[in-house]
DNA sequence: ATCTTATGTAAGGAAATCTAACATGATTTT
DNA sequence: AAAATCATGTTAGATTTCCTTACATAAGAT
Protein backbone atom coordinates (compact mmCIF):
# COMPACT_ATOMS: atom_id res chain seq x y z
CA UNK A 1 0.00 0.00 0.00
CA UNK A 2 3.26 2.34 0.25
CA UNK A 3 3.42 1.63 -3.48
CA UNK A 4 -0.01 2.99 -3.91
CA UNK A 5 0.94 6.17 -2.19
CA UNK A 6 3.96 6.72 -4.35
CA UNK A 7 2.23 6.62 -7.41
CA UNK A 8 -0.12 9.08 -5.97
CA UNK A 9 1.35 11.30 -5.13
CA UNK A 10 3.79 11.18 -8.16
CA UNK A 11 4.35 14.10 -10.19
CA UNK A 12 2.78 14.21 -13.71
CA UNK A 13 0.48 16.62 -14.74
CA UNK A 14 1.40 20.43 -16.27
CA UNK A 15 -1.00 22.37 -15.09
CA UNK A 16 -2.99 22.90 -18.38
CA UNK A 17 -4.17 19.06 -17.98
CA UNK A 18 -5.09 19.76 -14.20
CA UNK A 19 -7.38 22.82 -15.46
CA UNK A 20 -9.39 20.82 -17.60
CA UNK A 21 -9.32 17.77 -15.71
CA UNK A 22 -10.36 20.35 -12.61
CA UNK A 23 -12.30 23.21 -14.57
CA UNK A 24 -10.20 25.76 -12.46
CA UNK A 25 -8.75 28.32 -14.06
CA UNK A 26 -4.55 28.71 -14.12
CA UNK A 27 -5.30 31.04 -11.61
CA UNK A 28 -7.51 29.74 -9.28
CA UNK A 29 -5.08 26.97 -9.17
CA UNK A 30 -2.02 28.97 -8.54
CA UNK A 31 -3.93 30.84 -5.78
CA UNK A 32 -4.63 28.10 -3.85
CA UNK A 33 -1.37 27.17 -4.19
CA UNK A 34 -0.11 30.09 -2.92
CA UNK A 35 -2.50 29.47 0.31
CA UNK A 36 -0.90 26.57 0.63
CA UNK A 37 -3.82 23.92 -0.01
CA UNK A 38 -1.49 22.36 -2.48
CA UNK A 39 2.29 22.12 -2.76
CA UNK A 40 2.66 20.66 -6.40
CA UNK A 41 6.16 19.40 -7.37
CA UNK A 42 8.39 21.36 -10.06
CA UNK A 43 10.31 20.68 -12.88
CA UNK A 44 13.77 22.17 -13.40
CA UNK A 45 12.63 24.89 -15.36
CA UNK A 46 9.99 25.93 -12.27
CA UNK A 47 6.87 24.38 -14.60
CA UNK A 48 4.50 23.13 -11.67
CA UNK A 49 3.98 19.15 -11.69
CA UNK A 50 0.94 17.98 -10.17
CA UNK A 51 0.13 14.70 -9.02
CA UNK A 52 -3.28 12.63 -8.47
CA UNK A 53 -3.24 13.74 -4.95
CA UNK A 54 -3.02 16.96 -5.83
CA UNK A 55 -5.84 17.05 -8.21
CA UNK A 56 -7.98 15.24 -5.74
CA UNK A 57 -7.30 18.22 -3.22
CA UNK A 58 -8.18 20.48 -5.69
CA UNK A 59 -11.62 19.01 -6.48
CA UNK A 60 -12.34 18.64 -2.78
CA UNK A 61 -10.89 22.62 -2.90
CA UNK A 62 -13.65 23.16 -5.81
CA UNK A 63 -16.63 21.53 -3.89
CA UNK A 64 -15.85 23.25 -0.37
CA UNK A 65 -15.69 27.15 -2.06
CA UNK A 66 -18.72 26.07 -4.12
CA UNK A 67 -20.01 25.35 -0.44
CA UNK A 68 -19.06 29.05 0.50
CA UNK A 69 -15.79 27.64 2.57
CA UNK A 70 -13.20 29.92 2.12
CA UNK A 71 -9.68 29.23 2.18
CA UNK A 72 -8.31 29.42 6.07
CA UNK A 73 -11.75 27.25 5.92
CA UNK A 74 -10.62 25.11 3.77
CA UNK A 75 -7.07 24.97 5.25
CA UNK A 76 -8.29 23.95 8.71
CA UNK A 77 -10.38 21.36 7.21
CA UNK A 78 -7.07 19.89 5.47
CA UNK A 79 -5.88 20.10 8.88
CA UNK A 80 -8.21 18.40 11.22
CA UNK A 81 -8.44 15.73 8.22
CA UNK A 82 -4.67 15.02 8.20
CA UNK A 83 -4.95 14.54 12.22
CA UNK A 84 -7.68 11.82 11.84
CA UNK A 85 -5.71 9.88 9.64
CA UNK A 86 -2.83 10.22 11.78
CA UNK A 87 -4.45 9.17 14.48
CA UNK A 88 -6.40 6.31 12.71
CA UNK A 89 -2.72 5.24 11.48
CA UNK A 90 -1.20 5.55 14.87
CA UNK A 91 -4.18 3.23 16.27
CA UNK A 92 -4.40 0.56 13.82
CA UNK A 93 -0.41 0.55 14.30
CA UNK A 94 -1.21 0.12 17.88
CA UNK A 95 -3.69 -2.27 17.55
CA UNK A 96 -1.78 -4.58 15.24
CA UNK A 97 1.05 -4.41 18.34
CA UNK A 98 -1.29 -5.25 21.10
CA UNK A 99 -4.23 -6.82 20.20
CA UNK A 100 -5.61 -9.81 19.06
CA UNK A 101 -7.08 -10.48 15.69
CA UNK A 102 -10.20 -10.66 16.39
CA UNK A 103 -10.18 -7.28 18.65
CA UNK A 104 -8.60 -5.90 15.33
CA UNK A 105 -11.13 -6.13 13.43
CA UNK A 106 -13.79 -4.81 15.19
CA UNK A 107 -11.61 -2.01 16.53
CA UNK A 108 -11.15 -0.86 12.81
CA UNK A 109 -14.60 -1.50 11.38
CA UNK A 110 -15.44 1.25 13.95
CA UNK A 111 -13.12 3.71 13.11
CA UNK A 112 -14.04 2.73 9.23
CA UNK A 113 -17.45 4.05 10.14
CA UNK A 114 -16.62 6.93 12.22
CA UNK A 115 -14.75 8.79 9.13
CA UNK A 116 -16.51 7.57 6.87
CA UNK A 117 -19.21 9.91 8.52
CA UNK A 118 -17.13 12.42 8.81
CA UNK A 119 -15.81 12.74 4.72
CA UNK A 120 -19.74 12.46 3.36
CA UNK A 121 -21.19 14.66 5.22
CA UNK A 122 -19.60 18.66 4.54
CA UNK A 123 -16.48 16.72 2.79
CA UNK A 124 -17.44 14.50 0.13
CA UNK A 125 -14.18 12.89 -0.84
CA UNK A 126 -12.32 14.66 -3.95
CA UNK A 127 -12.10 11.27 -6.20
CA UNK A 128 -9.60 10.89 -9.08
CA UNK A 129 -10.19 7.34 -9.28
CA UNK A 130 -13.31 8.79 -11.72
CA UNK A 131 -10.13 8.65 -14.04
CA UNK A 132 -7.74 5.88 -13.47
CA UNK A 133 -8.98 2.42 -12.67
CA UNK B 1 -16.40 -1.33 -18.65
CA UNK B 2 -16.61 1.39 -20.87
CA UNK B 3 -15.92 4.06 -18.44
CA UNK B 4 -12.47 2.25 -17.38
CA UNK B 5 -11.76 2.35 -21.84
CA UNK B 6 -12.62 5.76 -21.46
CA UNK B 7 -10.09 6.88 -18.42
CA UNK B 8 -7.47 4.74 -20.06
CA UNK B 9 -7.60 6.78 -23.42
CA UNK B 10 -8.00 10.58 -22.12
CA UNK B 11 -5.35 12.48 -23.41
CA UNK B 12 -3.28 13.90 -20.36
CA UNK B 13 0.51 13.76 -20.22
CA UNK B 14 2.87 16.07 -22.31
CA UNK B 15 6.08 14.40 -24.40
CA UNK B 16 8.06 15.34 -20.98
CA UNK B 17 6.41 13.31 -18.55
CA UNK B 18 6.03 10.44 -21.26
CA UNK B 19 9.68 10.23 -21.77
CA UNK B 20 10.53 10.18 -17.74
CA UNK B 21 8.17 7.35 -17.62
CA UNK B 22 8.82 5.22 -20.27
CA UNK B 23 12.94 6.04 -20.58
CA UNK B 24 12.28 6.67 -24.19
CA UNK B 25 13.41 10.17 -25.96
CA UNK B 26 11.39 12.57 -27.50
CA UNK B 27 12.93 11.41 -30.94
CA UNK B 28 11.75 7.81 -30.27
CA UNK B 29 8.38 8.52 -29.05
CA UNK B 30 7.96 10.87 -32.53
CA UNK B 31 9.34 7.97 -34.86
CA UNK B 32 7.21 5.88 -33.14
CA UNK B 33 4.09 7.62 -33.95
CA UNK B 34 5.33 8.58 -37.28
CA UNK B 35 5.05 4.29 -37.73
CA UNK B 36 2.20 4.92 -36.11
CA UNK B 37 2.47 2.32 -33.12
CA UNK B 38 0.81 5.38 -31.46
CA UNK B 39 -1.38 8.11 -32.14
CA UNK B 40 -1.29 10.32 -29.42
CA UNK B 41 -3.76 13.26 -29.55
CA UNK B 42 -3.06 17.17 -30.04
CA UNK B 43 -3.73 20.29 -27.72
CA UNK B 44 -5.37 22.87 -29.75
CA UNK B 45 -1.67 24.03 -30.00
CA UNK B 46 -0.42 21.13 -31.52
CA UNK B 47 1.30 19.39 -28.70
CA UNK B 48 1.06 15.89 -28.31
CA UNK B 49 -1.02 14.51 -25.40
CA UNK B 50 -0.78 10.96 -24.08
CA UNK B 51 -2.89 8.87 -22.36
CA UNK B 52 -2.17 5.93 -19.79
CA UNK B 53 -2.98 3.47 -23.24
CA UNK B 54 -0.19 5.67 -25.18
CA UNK B 55 1.97 4.63 -22.48
CA UNK B 56 1.45 1.00 -22.22
CA UNK B 57 2.14 1.04 -26.06
CA UNK B 58 5.17 3.03 -25.69
CA UNK B 59 6.44 0.36 -23.21
CA UNK B 60 5.43 -2.25 -24.93
CA UNK B 61 7.41 -1.23 -27.88
CA UNK B 62 10.33 -0.22 -26.29
CA UNK B 63 10.20 -3.98 -25.24
CA UNK B 64 10.22 -5.53 -28.20
CA UNK B 65 12.61 -3.25 -29.63
CA UNK B 66 14.85 -5.00 -26.65
CA UNK B 67 14.13 -7.78 -28.58
CA UNK B 68 14.91 -7.09 -31.72
CA UNK B 69 12.05 -6.46 -33.52
CA UNK B 70 11.43 -3.74 -35.89
CA UNK B 71 8.83 -0.91 -36.50
CA UNK B 72 7.49 -3.52 -39.32
CA UNK B 73 7.28 -6.63 -36.96
CA UNK B 74 5.99 -4.52 -33.66
CA UNK B 75 3.20 -3.08 -36.26
CA UNK B 76 2.06 -6.79 -37.09
CA UNK B 77 2.52 -7.66 -33.66
CA UNK B 78 -0.23 -5.15 -32.71
CA UNK B 79 -2.81 -5.87 -35.58
CA UNK B 80 -2.59 -9.66 -34.44
CA UNK B 81 -3.50 -8.76 -30.79
CA UNK B 82 -6.06 -6.55 -31.96
CA UNK B 83 -7.92 -9.13 -33.92
CA UNK B 84 -7.16 -11.03 -30.93
CA UNK B 85 -8.98 -9.17 -28.78
CA UNK B 86 -11.52 -8.43 -30.93
CA UNK B 87 -11.84 -12.21 -31.76
CA UNK B 88 -12.09 -12.78 -27.61
CA UNK B 89 -14.62 -10.05 -27.49
CA UNK B 90 -16.95 -11.55 -30.33
CA UNK B 91 -16.99 -14.96 -28.56
CA UNK B 92 -17.86 -13.76 -25.68
CA UNK B 93 -20.52 -11.70 -27.01
CA UNK B 94 -21.74 -14.77 -29.18
CA UNK B 95 -21.59 -16.88 -26.08
CA UNK B 96 -23.32 -14.49 -23.65
CA UNK B 97 -26.30 -14.17 -26.27
CA UNK B 98 -26.02 -18.23 -26.56
CA UNK B 99 -25.16 -20.66 -23.83
CA UNK B 100 -25.91 -21.15 -20.49
CA UNK B 101 -24.52 -19.64 -17.60
CA UNK B 102 -22.43 -22.39 -16.93
CA UNK B 103 -21.34 -23.23 -20.32
CA UNK B 104 -20.16 -19.54 -20.84
CA UNK B 105 -17.41 -19.64 -17.36
CA UNK B 106 -16.04 -22.72 -19.05
CA UNK B 107 -15.62 -21.09 -22.55
CA UNK B 108 -14.29 -17.53 -20.98
CA UNK B 109 -11.86 -19.51 -18.43
CA UNK B 110 -10.58 -21.32 -21.55
CA UNK B 111 -10.12 -18.61 -23.49
CA UNK B 112 -8.24 -16.15 -20.36
CA UNK B 113 -5.56 -19.05 -20.41
CA UNK B 114 -4.93 -18.81 -24.15
CA UNK B 115 -4.38 -15.05 -24.16
CA UNK B 116 -2.37 -15.08 -20.95
CA UNK B 117 -0.11 -17.38 -22.70
CA UNK B 118 -0.32 -15.37 -25.68
CA UNK B 119 1.04 -12.43 -23.98
CA UNK B 120 3.77 -13.38 -21.65
CA UNK B 121 5.61 -15.37 -23.84
CA UNK B 122 7.12 -13.18 -26.23
CA UNK B 123 4.82 -9.89 -25.68
CA UNK B 124 4.58 -9.55 -22.01
CA UNK B 125 1.77 -6.80 -21.30
CA UNK B 126 3.28 -3.20 -21.16
CA UNK B 127 1.76 -1.91 -17.42
CA UNK B 128 0.76 1.41 -16.74
CA UNK B 129 -0.62 0.21 -13.73
CA UNK B 130 2.93 0.24 -12.04
CA UNK B 131 1.59 3.89 -11.11
CA UNK B 132 -1.85 4.00 -11.09
CA UNK B 133 -4.10 1.99 -8.59
C1' DA C 1 -17.49 53.55 3.04
C1' DT C 2 -13.47 51.01 3.29
C1' DC C 3 -10.97 46.73 3.46
C1' DT C 4 -10.48 41.96 2.18
C1' DT C 5 -11.13 38.04 -0.66
C1' DA C 6 -11.17 35.45 -4.76
C1' DT C 7 -10.58 35.88 -9.35
C1' DG C 8 -9.68 38.20 -14.04
C1' DT C 9 -6.40 40.13 -17.16
C1' DA C 10 -2.15 41.88 -19.26
C1' DA C 11 2.89 42.02 -20.03
C1' DG C 12 7.34 40.24 -20.65
C1' DG C 13 10.23 36.34 -20.20
C1' DA C 14 11.60 31.48 -19.94
C1' DA C 15 10.76 26.61 -20.77
C1' DA C 16 8.87 22.86 -23.42
C1' DT C 17 7.50 21.23 -27.61
C1' DC C 18 6.96 21.35 -32.68
C1' DT C 19 8.65 20.31 -37.55
C1' DA C 20 12.24 19.88 -40.76
C1' DA C 21 16.71 18.87 -41.95
C1' DC C 22 21.00 16.80 -41.82
C1' DA C 23 24.34 13.36 -39.42
C1' DT C 24 25.59 8.58 -38.20
C1' DG C 25 26.54 3.86 -36.75
C1' DA C 26 24.51 -0.65 -37.52
C1' DT C 27 22.20 -3.79 -40.59
C1' DT C 28 20.57 -5.33 -44.85
C1' DT C 29 20.49 -5.52 -49.71
C1' DT C 30 22.57 -5.45 -54.12
C1' DA D 1 32.46 -3.89 -50.87
C1' DA D 2 29.34 -0.28 -52.01
C1' DA D 3 24.91 1.39 -51.54
C1' DA D 4 20.57 1.65 -49.25
C1' DT D 5 17.80 1.42 -45.10
C1' DC D 6 16.89 1.77 -40.22
C1' DA D 7 16.68 3.78 -35.71
C1' DT D 8 18.31 7.45 -33.39
C1' DG D 9 21.05 11.84 -32.38
C1' DT D 10 21.49 16.71 -33.03
C1' DT D 11 20.57 21.40 -34.43
C1' DA D 12 17.77 25.41 -35.70
C1' DG D 13 13.98 28.44 -35.77
C1' DA D 14 9.15 28.91 -34.74
C1' DT D 15 5.20 28.31 -31.72
C1' DT D 16 2.90 27.24 -27.47
C1' DT D 17 2.56 26.83 -22.69
C1' DC D 18 3.68 28.30 -18.40
C1' DC D 19 5.95 31.51 -15.12
C1' DT D 20 5.86 35.73 -12.04
C1' DT D 21 4.41 40.27 -11.15
C1' DA D 22 1.27 43.82 -11.20
C1' DC D 23 -2.92 46.02 -11.53
C1' DA D 24 -8.27 45.67 -11.84
C1' DT D 25 -12.73 44.41 -9.81
C1' DA D 26 -17.04 42.46 -8.00
C1' DA D 27 -18.90 40.67 -3.78
C1' DG D 28 -18.74 40.26 0.99
C1' DA D 29 -17.08 41.58 5.58
C1' DT D 30 -16.07 45.24 8.93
Amino acid sequence: MSGKEIRRSMPLFPIGTVMQLTELTARQIRYYEEHQLISPARTEGNRRLFSLNDIDRLLEVKDLIDQGVNMAGIKQLFLVKQEQANVLEQHAEKAKRELTDDQLRKLLRNELIHSNRLNRSSLRQGDMSRFFH
